[in-house]
DNA sequence: GATGGAGGAAACAGATCTGTTTCCTTCGAC
DNA sequence: GTCGAAGGAAACAGATCTGTTTCCTCCATC
């Protein structure tokens, strides 16, 4: 095994109950009963909590990027199909009933202020999304695939927030992908961009 | 007065600490030092730490959505202008230093699981948002209000977030500014919506 | 079969958290 | 001037948190 049994046991308990009730109200101890493993074992492979909660999101930026682009590449073939079928990939996440919001962007509200690797991670995680993202804009042929892409990423990021507030999640990713089929399209159809001439 | 001088100063000085530190890791001890009073006033004013998170959220909402709203007002005369204006707005927002994001985002983060009355002001906080963008949205006689101003609000959000996680703040509110034009172009000037011609 | 690492159970330390209580001061209303 | 509400300071209670340590057991390897 290349890794303890445990600690990935541990690692995919933490991520499960820091998703479900954040960082700061997780306690070490609910985890290890959970996990069903003690603290000597979370401290032979962790210096702290804080490398706890980093290891954990790092597991789930490979698993879930992973996980979320295979569905997208499955669901299409085209580009614009597959910069779709993100959001139908998302409508499905928003569906599970362990759904709790972004663990990342959850993350960042917990360690706003504070200076720790956590929000380096969660950083990467978005610039990583985002560039999976690009790659299909520029298999488009999109005028700007670097702009369309921060645009769609802008929609996806709503469409995660607004489901977890407001609850309205099929209503979420369908909003986003309807905004989402009218950008690509006038990214690719119309190369000027025929709108923005009234004063503002 | 209305209400306790103290009480408003207790509240105000928990705003700001929640909005830069979270709502779990920011301590009552740590409130009442800031604002300079004693735990004997926080506990005459409210029952629990939680109802001091209530009111802050709640008189936060106030302050918030009437400043915002004001200015998107005095930017712009026309609802096209005053949708944009809103992206304007928000990269003011996010430059200003204290900027960590949105209060009510980063609560639910905290409080995704439990079944408190938070959720339901931090829903409510959006919703109302929301109907302010409805409102222009009826105003600019777009197709769709509701609809349209559903995909501005995810637009919004998506900024918020990326600004907050990203740190590419001015970007984040540009590129939403950009993507909130062509959604308007499309509701307002083509009636149909030329583009979904092709497969999916 | 002996040895040593891994791990469980549980006590422990020290910090911190929410919330209560006690005692004292201040200050305004009557 | 007296009374009482408001509030500060600080001790206190009890829970909970992270992290350490002790002692015991299991088990694989030599």
């Amino acid at each position: 095994m290349a890794q303890s049994l445990r600690r990935e046991h541990l690692i995919d308990t933490a991520i499960a109950l820091f998703a479900e009730h954040g960082y700061h109200a997780t306690g070490i101890d609910t985890i290890l009963a959970a996990a069903g493993v003690s603290k000597k074992t979370l401290y032979r492979h962790f210096r702290s909590k804080e490398e706890l909660i980093l290891a954990a999101l790092k597991k789930y930026d490979g698993l879930f990027r992973n996980d979320f682009m295979r569905q997208v590449e499955a669901r299409a073939d085209t580009p614009r199909g597959r910069l779709l079928a993100i959001f139908d990939v998302a409508a499905d996440w928003f569906r599970r009933n362990n759904f709790y919001g972004c663990m990342y962007i959850n993350a960042i509200g917990e360690y706003a202020a504070t200076d720790t690797p956590i929000r380096q991670v969660c950083k990467e995680f978005k610039a990583l999304m985002r560039r999976h993202v690009e790659d299909l804009c520029v298999e488009l042929g999109a005028a700007d695939p670097a702009g369309l892409a921060e645009e769609l990423a802008l929609l996806l990021e709503g469409a995660i927030v607004t489901a977890q507030v407001s609850g309205t999640r099929e209503r979420a990713a369908r909003v986003a992908a309807a905004a989402a089929a009218v950008l690509i399209g006038q990214a690719t159809g119309m190369a000027g961009g025929e709108p923005g001439l009234e004063k503002r």
